[in-house]
DNA sequence: CACTGTGAAGAAATTCACAGCT
DNA sequence: AGCTGTGAATTTCTTCACAGTG
């Protein structure tokens, strides 16, 4: 019995949750969304097997989003889908501009994972003259330079970087300076961004490069599920 | 035979790696190849700031490889690359497939990161019959069932799949079943595999969602550089 | 001296194991 | 009984700090 300073149970804003458990929560969400129509609870061992992760971990990683499970029964779907859907903020709206409007980048706009929650593609971006004015996967396409103008009527927070390596810093600084406060980043490069903005980086060639390893080394692979990014 | 069970000094590529480091090596073998042109070595200090990590972190991980430095200099740029290059396995030549020619596979199709580096795309897959006989980036589109003998011919060891969700699991089966070893998941799904056989997971959505937290959370990111996958 | 290489300390993440609720 | 929630143990990763070397 030790009445330990507990972190409060102040949903919404308070509690600290890990990185590693940030990073797994999407994956939560998407399993639950999977079964939502089909189970109406889950017990962390069944989430575990559709996570592809072990229970221990998913009780533990829901456990620091607050005590939303029932003993003896387990998780209730819808309920969980919710709260892990605010605590990642997916509640409200995300307006996200693309810029570079390359392969990559069209492929993104078409991509239906990113309309499907929360997030909502408002803009494409692009430096060529070419390919301003055009449509791409419904949205025109707007110049660079109209960037400061873009973010704040929007309201942009998130921007996604598809653009070449070597315009990506560049890219990054007009982002920045223009209010965006969060950074998905496909172009191969490590970009400096000021402290009060965040970064993401999915490299592509890098993933190929990881599995390339394991390959050659005897065919094993950390841990018994596939390794997400994190 | 061995005496020690697991983890022993394998012909080849010697030592124990962390996994944690072997997801960093792909970012200090771009960070030198950036800056191969220019500088013939680097000190641990300049390459924690190219590739956004610490100077301990860099040290550390490079000696995992070995001792490839020299005290008082630094690291030989291009015996560095070589090292982490052969560690990689990039030395040799990757055969790649991908399976799925939507808009994100042809993306990749055409993505230059991949090729850059060992890793040669062979093939493009799919099962939609109008897609088979068109040609993508170069490449004829050979339908699923021919698999089999796609892999065999081509030696494919590794694969790409940028399907719907939907068939992501069937796709996984039949590269299984064909013999690739390593399979690269784009597509929004958990996929189950044999034991032999290495998944590893990009899931665009994901990191959006993992940046939509901190975004809304109060702006704080983990750590000073970009998060990058692991 | 300048910088690497590395034990050791510290922090974070994972896993165990079981008390406690329904 | 069944399953969650969580302290505690364990493992992994990071950082420190400095001995050792070109």
């Amino acid at each position: 019995m030790s009445p330990r300073p507990s972190a409060g149970d102040r949903p919404g804003s308070g509690r600290r949750v890990p990185d590693a458990t940030v990073a797994r929560l999407p994956i939560y969400l998407r399993a639950l969304f999977d079964v939502s129509d089909r189970e109406r609870t889950v017990s962390s061992e069944r989430l575990a097997a559709l996570a592809g992760v072990n229970a221990a971990k998913v009780r533990k990683d829901l456990s620091y989003l607050g005590s939303y499970g029932t003993r003896g029964v387990g998780y209730e779907v819808e309920y969980l889908l919710f709260q892990i859907s605010r605590e990642l903020g997916l509640t409200r709206d995300w307006p996200v501009a693309i810029v570079g409007v390359g392969n990559l980048g069209q492929a993104l706009a078409n991509y239906d994972g990113f309309s499907a929650r929360g997030f909502r593609i408002v803009a494409l971006v692009d430096a060529d003259p070419a390919k301003v004015g055009t449509v791409v996967a419904g949205h025109p396409v707007t110049h660079i330079d109209d960037l400061p103008a873009l973010v704040e009527s929007a309201g942009i927070a998130i921007a996604v970087i598809a653009t070449p390596a070597e315009v990506a810093q560049d890219v990054a600084d007009r982002l920045a300076e223009a209010g965006v406060r969060s950074i998905l980043n496909f172009a191969p490069a490590v970009i400096a961004v000021p402290p009060d903005v965040t970064v993401r980086k999915v490299d592509l060639a890098v993933e190929l490069q990881i599995l390339g390893f394991y390959q050659q080394r005897d065919g094993t692979h950390p841990g018994v599920g596939q390794k997400a990014s994190g």
